[in-house]
RNA sequence: GCGGGUUUAGCUCAGUCGGUUAGAGCGCCUGGUUGUGGUCCAGGAGGUCGUGGGUUCAAAUCCCAUAACCCGCCCCA
């Protein structure tokens, strides 16, 4: 039998504590932006219902999902059952469950199933989601995302904060040039009801829409014919989305002359959330982009996304969902949320090497020669109640092998402290400055993180 | 799902026209005698050459298939 692949399935991956170090990194700004404005952490299963899944990502999404197999008896009735048949299982007969897709979705069953959480619920969501997709850069099957979210209320303001918290995000992780592309799912329609397309083809019309900037304004007639809508029509479309200028008041003014009363309600949504962003961190990141349509099917108004130079990909997205907790329940509730893609921005960050120089490792790496371990132990013991990290050497070696794998890569501590048949008689440790090589003898009870420090800085 | 590329030691990679025992650098281990690492010196371990077939006296090298990974496209965070 040949051994098992020491890899990690195609699209996952293993994180390194390096790796896991810089992830931190970056989670520790977000958590605390986050709850900087006021949202408060939720976290939710892996597993799902398939019946919460399915049918709120539209197809490709359904496609996307990964499926859990039923367990034992369960599964293997359906089997049974469809050979007796003579038939192939439904997919729907054996499995029932499926791992969460993103963590929106997961918010909407939460606020459908909990009726006492505050009217307005303010929570954020930092867990991996799951896709069988194709991995690529910056793209894996299983990845985190980082919501924030408000339900309970259909004022802007709650755009304006989202929109607050990931712009903030991003400033304090050092990011200069973004965009905040903006749009609104009610202008879209509009565009294309202004254009003349059929509302039954709407959903290919914006699918066909969100490719403009990669296949460009021939690719998206063509693709738009291909599935049924007139060149004319298809044209007239890609006129009104041509409506182009940087300025974005500018710009929404320019559109309202092509659209009808629905479609100018989205503009002024629009503009008064550009007016609310004008005085927060987000404004001056935000585009309006009448290209912009977004994949995932539960929109139902101002839709972001955010847009970096050299990734093809976006950092994140969100939009407001007013119908997607209607979907759970009888209430209807409506939110609003931003997704911060965590790997695209470790992509990014380590392409640019945004990262802060980090300490890790102890602060001490206790090394000994002819003590009892017992001791050992001990000293350990009483360090670490002083406050400092502190690793033992475990083996019994020679002074040289232990202060190397003391400073070794991966390894990194501080200081090594050695503990012999001397100091251990007069109840002190030899403290040796790894980076200078400086060392002295300091009694153990004086020994605390203040004491480390002087040190260190006293060799600077 | 489509096109291109890669696959040889833990890592990065050489390997000629097919030719004996497959190499280097880094890393790792041991030693250079006592309780002091990073430099230096000497030695050592570690490879089914991605996998399976084929051609050949002989294959890391040529041919076919297959898998994994990477880069584009599509789609998304």
């Amino acid at each position: 039998m040949s051994k098992p692949s020491t890899k990690p399935p195609s699209g996952m991956r293993d994180f390194l504590p390096t790796e896991v170090l810089r992830r931190r990194h970056v989670i520790d700004v977000i958590v605390r932006v986050y709850e900087a404005h006021g949202f408060a952490p939720l976290e939710t299963p892996s597993i799902e219902h398939l019946s919460t899944l399915l049918g709120k990502y539209g197809d490709e999404g359904d496609q996307l999902l990964y499926r859990l197999l039923h367990r034992r008896d369960a599964l293997a009735r359906p089997l049974e059952q469809a050979a007796a048949e003579g038939r192939t299982a439904l997919e729907s007969e054996l499995a029932d469950q499926g791992l969460r897709y993103d963590l929106t979705v997961p918010l909407a069953r939460v606020v459908a199933q909990y009726k006492d959480l505050p009217r307005f619920f303010k929570r954020y969501q930092i867990q991996p989601v799951w896709r069988a997709d194709r991995p690529g850069k910056g793209r894996f099957r299983e990845f985190y995302q980082c919501d924030v979210d408000i339900t309970g209320t259909t004022s802007m303001l709650a755009e304006a904060e989202v929109c607050s918290a990931v712009a903030t995000v991003l400033g304090e992780l050092g990011f200069e040039q973004f965009t905040i592309r903006l749009n609104h799912r009610e202008l879209l329609r509009a565009m294309i009801r202004a254009a003349g397309i059929e509302e039954a083809l709407e959903g290919t019309a914006l699918v066909a829409v969100d490719k403009l900037d990669k296949i460009g304004r021939d690719g998206v007639v063509a693709e738009l014919e291909q599935r049924g809508v007139a060149s004319a029509a298809g044209q007239a479309l890609l006129d009104i989305l041509a409506t182009g200028t940087r300025d974005n008041a500018q710009l929404l003014e320019q559109l309202r002359g092509q659209v009808d009363a629905r479609g100018q309600q989205a503009i002024d949504a629009l503009a008064q959330l550009l007016e609310l962003c004008a005085h927060n961190p987000a404004g001056a990141h935000l585009q309006v982009s009448p290209d912009l349509a977004r994949g995932l099917g539960y929109y139902t108004g101002p839709i972001f996304e955010i847009a970096v130079p050299d990734l093809a990909g976006s950092l994140g997205g969100g939009g407001r969902y007013d119908d997607l907790v209607g979907m759970f329940g009888k209430q209807q509730v409506p939110a609003v949320g931003f997704s911060l893609g965590l790997e695209r921005i470790l992509v990014v960050m380590a392409e640019r090497d945004m990262f802060p120089t980090q300490q890790f490792g102890p602060d001490l790496m206790l090394c000994w020669l002819g003590v009892p371990p017992a001791a050992v132990v001990g000293v350990a013991t009483q360090l670490r109640a002083a406050g400092l990290a502190v690793e033992v050497f475990p083996d019994q070696a020679k002074l040289g092998k232990q202060l190397q794998y003391a400073d070794a890569d991966g390894v990194k501590a501080r200081f090594a402290g050695i503990l012999g048949d001397k100091e251990l008689a007069a109840g002190e440790l030899t403290i040796k400055h790894l980076e200078s090589g400086r060392q002295q003898t300091i009694a153990l009870a004086q020994l605390d993180r203040a004491r480390l420090t002087a040190l260190a800085s006293a060799d600077e």
